[in-house]
DNA sequence: TGTACATCAGTGAACGCGCGTTCACTGATGTAC
DNA sequence: TGTACATCAGTGAACGCGCGTTCACTGATGTAC
């Protein structure tokens, strides 16, 4: 990409195991679960002996982390091609969801249940903070009406002094307030569908989907 | 509770390690997650040797199997209890959020990513439609404004003919539709703030629950 | 109250499996002169 | 263009571990007469 060096023949191949192993990687965690992940398995869905597989990464959590990394990239791509042509906030809710449901793990691994004794780096903040702020775009072209009291008009108050982590968007308070809002009532439908929860209950997604995004893009 | 015969000692003291069985189990899934927990590892730690569970236990799904119904019940408890004592939406909606904050791998083990290769018998639907219920009641006593058009009537109308989940509840679809929203909207928050991933941004989560509690107790 | 028997909790050994990771090594590929 | 060397991919054996689960067995507890 930026690498402004030729890539030797070496290096290439080397990035094109390490792809190949991420996509079983995918492949597995779709099956046995992030948790499930095992390097041996990879290796030997791919010929190679397990050991083999400590020439690209250094260990199991590095592997996992590159596969986070790769998610947040994904879906922050997502969001800014579709920000690109022009998309508003329900387009990019749109395209959200169907980054979602095209595989339901790869959200999981980012805004699921946390994977025990797995802690992610820091570079992965980045990444969503830059999801965040095509989030905040999208919230700042949408007419607000800043209520004049109670806990709506406290907590975008609050959001005044305790708003750092929009790293210094220009968007007033009522505008974190929306983008924070987006960002939970859309978690809480997508988790909820992507898990199966709605399985059983005979209602179509698609249809409360559009309700609760309605509700987002009013003021 | 409700049997008619007299328990045996030996049922009083089966019922007894069971349940400290379950206990450990508890702790370590709080430690190593659901989909590490081992009977081994339990039995171990309360001093048995690992077959030893056997005898409570047919195997590990089974185990799995009764947390999950342990939790449920005692969310449904909760509520329960919350409704017993008058509590409105709002208080059903802080109720939960205890209820989640004590524990949260207990309410990750009921919404959160499945369990890869687990799936949950029949006897969990019935009390997650109690649940369900006690929503729907206390929705029912918040005054509604039905919306004439959009997405938001159409998804209403969809209930009317698709609303069987609610088992026969006496609400008008508008309220089965506002209980899922809350439902959702309740996930939402508490799931991503369960998973800590409000940790490095800074805000208080309480005043965003209680912007969200607003707009969702108010028409 | 005492004895004979049935029930049941718990043990230890064993089976077969897979895991992450290290290490010394072979053989192929690239590099420097 | 050819040779000597360095680099690196991949292997196979090994270590130590833990898992779920079965099985034959011991010893304690309850039950029936």
């Amino acid at each position: 990409m930026a690498s402004t060096r030729t890539e030797t023949p070496r290096e290439r191949y080397r990035a094109q195991v390490r792809a190949e192993v991420k996509e079983h990687a995918w492949q597995q965690i779709a099956t046995a679960g992030a948790s499930g992940l095992s390097l041996n398995a990879i290796a030997k869905q791919m010929g190679m002996s397990g050991p083999a597989l400590y020439r690209y990464f250094a260990n199991r959590d590095e592997l996992i982390t590159e596969l986070i990394k790769d998610a947040y990239r994904s879906l922050a791509d997502t969001l800014h091609t579709a920000a690109a042509s022009d998309a508003d906030l329900a387009g990019l809710a749109h395209a959200m969801r169907r980054w979602a449901l095209t595989d339901p793990h790869r959200y999981f691994l980012l805004y699921g249940t946390p994977i025990p004794g797995y802690h992610a780096p820091d570079t992965t903040t980045a990444i969503s903070a830059e999801i965040m702020a095509v989030l905040l775009d999208a919230c700042a072209e949408i007419p607000v009406r800043p209520p004049a009291e109670g806990p709506g008009a406290a907590f975008a108050e609050h959001l005044r002094e305790h708003g750092h982590w929009a790293r210094g968007h220009p968007a007033p308070p009522e505008v974190l307030h929306r983008a924070l809002t987006v960002w939970t009532r859309l978690h809480g439908l997508l988790s909820l569908e992507l898990a199966g929860q709605f399985n059983g209950m005979g209602f179509d997604p698609d249809l409360l989907f559009a309700s609760e995004l309605e509700a987002l893009t009013t003021p």
